[in-house]
DNA sequence: CATGAATGAGAGTTCATTCAT
DNA sequence: AATGAATGAACTCTCATTCAT
């Protein structure tokens, strides 16, 4: 079938073969067997290149906790005020989880169970990302432009409510005549990134300014 | 070895045990075997009372979903202003979470999923609880308290950020000496609430009322 | 198929097929499906009975190295002289190879890979054989009835002979027009003792006795 | 990475590295890959200079045999009496045994499991040691000075004890401790060889020569 | 000569589920 | 209501072997 014979071609697509199917079904939910149909290649071939399935899923994860922290982490940088950090911290997690919505399903999965599936070193890639946001509200406070807070709180308001809206898509759409546009099936996800930072905004800001 | 003869007790006896295991490992990561070791009672039994692992899943959301609910609308019925009712929904969803921390994490499995392992008519319980929140937010705006709002977020903030604040507690441990107190390993579920509720409430609150 | 439901008579069958199938092709060479073919059995049985397939080689193994003990132990008590209980140990342990040519392969399949496959309490096995030999030898050079000896080798050409013996049985068969009556191809097994014991006798007695 | 592009040399490392494996995993508990490994060469190189893995066991114990052979052999000739052919035979088979200790594991393994890993041609290489012993107990018969005995029991009885001497070196170590000098931990294959010999030859005397 | 990529078959093991008692 | 025995399908993983370069 698929004999490229180009070792990085087969191992992306094995890596990004496992990432759907996993952010689907978990890890539980996803047999070696089918992540080698859909990448149409032997199923040897995903033990040529990953110890194991364990290995495997930390490869996929491990590559989309980089990927979305270096992304913040650029946006981050041209940002002057904290205010316009948390901003671009919102709108970069939220762009990315809504371009790779298999982040989101994954981060809850693997939250869901305590990090079952993950070696410890794995946390480093979350930890990275909370840290990053503490920087900015602990910036923000310094500077005076924000309230004092419970950072992992915030952390969870955002990340939580983004995840939350990303994989509640399909599940959101079947009761759509019920609840309207109260459930935002229509809405852009800059307009969540907007309102969802307008929000924090205010929390963040003291009371009478 | 006739273990007690009492239907409800034993049919009691296994959806606890599956909770409890469905909530650590997940539904594909728990054995019906498993269940029924943890039971301390003959595995054939579990297909006596549920047709198949699947509906034992199921009651035990349901179970879990029901009473949420309940405890809620009963809480909500005492409360009179909408703002009232809104720190009654944050403090009675998070008491309860605490002290049933198999909530969060079935939620988030689940949510994590695109809710695979459940039928359709279980998002009833799922929907009933946004339900609740929007009403309270509804009326808000009407008598004026509540600024416009997007309900499915307000929710999503709510309960995305409790989930993960309890789904999160063994993980947040074990980095307490680099995060110290930012991480909240030592708040009480009632400082949270009440962290989540003033946040909220300045959210929700006219911008210069 | 073999629905016996009766959970000795299975167990027994496994073991038994086990057996044979484990002494003519090793442990590695043997399947688990193959045994299961061969007891007649579904393959998700063996692991209902047996942990995994070393528990079921280790089961195979200790119960033959028992009962050939036992039956030796048994054979010697009824022998007043040194040299009578030589004799019933050879007597025995050939009749025994000869009846369960399964020991004489196991045994040395497993010596040839240095016990590899079992855990070390199981030599316990091994060792009480050559006990019971050391002894006799003991008692007999007390007596001074035995020359003095190196009770290892002894042991060592008695068991090693009777083993090869057995063990070679079809093998000398293919060659028997080549060297006629000098590989013994019909030679009871009582004749091999008998001379076997003669030998030994010989090897035993003091130089000029 | 061109290794070294000596035919010869590579072929050899392959036999050495498969002969140590083989010797201790037995035929079925070694992989290719391990012996690719192990002899640090591509995997693919093995099939290049052996057909497959059962041509490459054939090669390693016909190489073994025939050195035995033809060392035996050598040493036999430079014997004038049958006593001294049979020293010579003892003596040297002991003394290969012990410094290629993959000859006795790979022999009782092959025998253990009734050649099944060999074709039949392979045997040639066993039958022609023992038509070497029993040509030495013939005319050590036809001369009048050795007993009538049973040649393949003499033979197994030799070979027998040797090999179990050898490949149980690693098993004695352990229970050292319980058993003393009785198992000869210490013994040098010299000591072992005169022994056998001394009790041999006293199996071939006449009784009362 | 030499290599890394690829494959298909099969191994050991687990699991949801059913049957007979 | 309860149990231990039984099953078939599926799963993870390994292996001998081949192909393309």
């Amino acid at each position: 079938m698929a004999k490229c014979r180009d070792a990085n071609k087969t191992k992306e697509t094995i890596t990004y073969s496992a990432m759907e199917l996993f952010a689907k079904d978990g890890y539980e939910g996803v047999s070696v067997e089918s992540i080698a149909k859909k990448a149409d290649i032997n199923k040897a071939m995903i033990y040529y290149y990953f110890k194991n399935k364990a290995v495997l899923y930390e490869a996929v994860v491990r590559n989309l906790l980089d990927d979305i922290y270096y992304e913040i982490l650029k946006e981050s940088k041209k940002c002057k005020k904290p205010i316009d950090e948390m901003k671009s911290f919102i709108f970069t997690y939220a762009k990315f989880a809504d371009e790779n919505p298999y982040l989101p399903s994954l981060m809850l999965s693997e939250l869901s169970v305590g990090g079952r599936n993950l070696p410890d070193d794995m946390f480093v890639g979350l930890k990275r990302i909370f840290s990053l946001l503490r920087s900015i509200l602990k910036r923000g406070e310094e500077k005076g432009c924000f309230e004092k807070s419970l950072p992992i709180m915030v952390h969870f308001m955002i990340v939580g409510s983004i995840n939350l809206f990303i994989t509640t898509r399909q599940l959101r759409l079947k009761v759509e005549n019920e609840f309207g546009k109260d459930i935002c099936n229509d809405c852009k996800i800059e307009e969540i990134s907007e309102h969802l930072f307008y929000s924090i905004k205010k929390m963040l800001k003291g009371e009478d300014t």
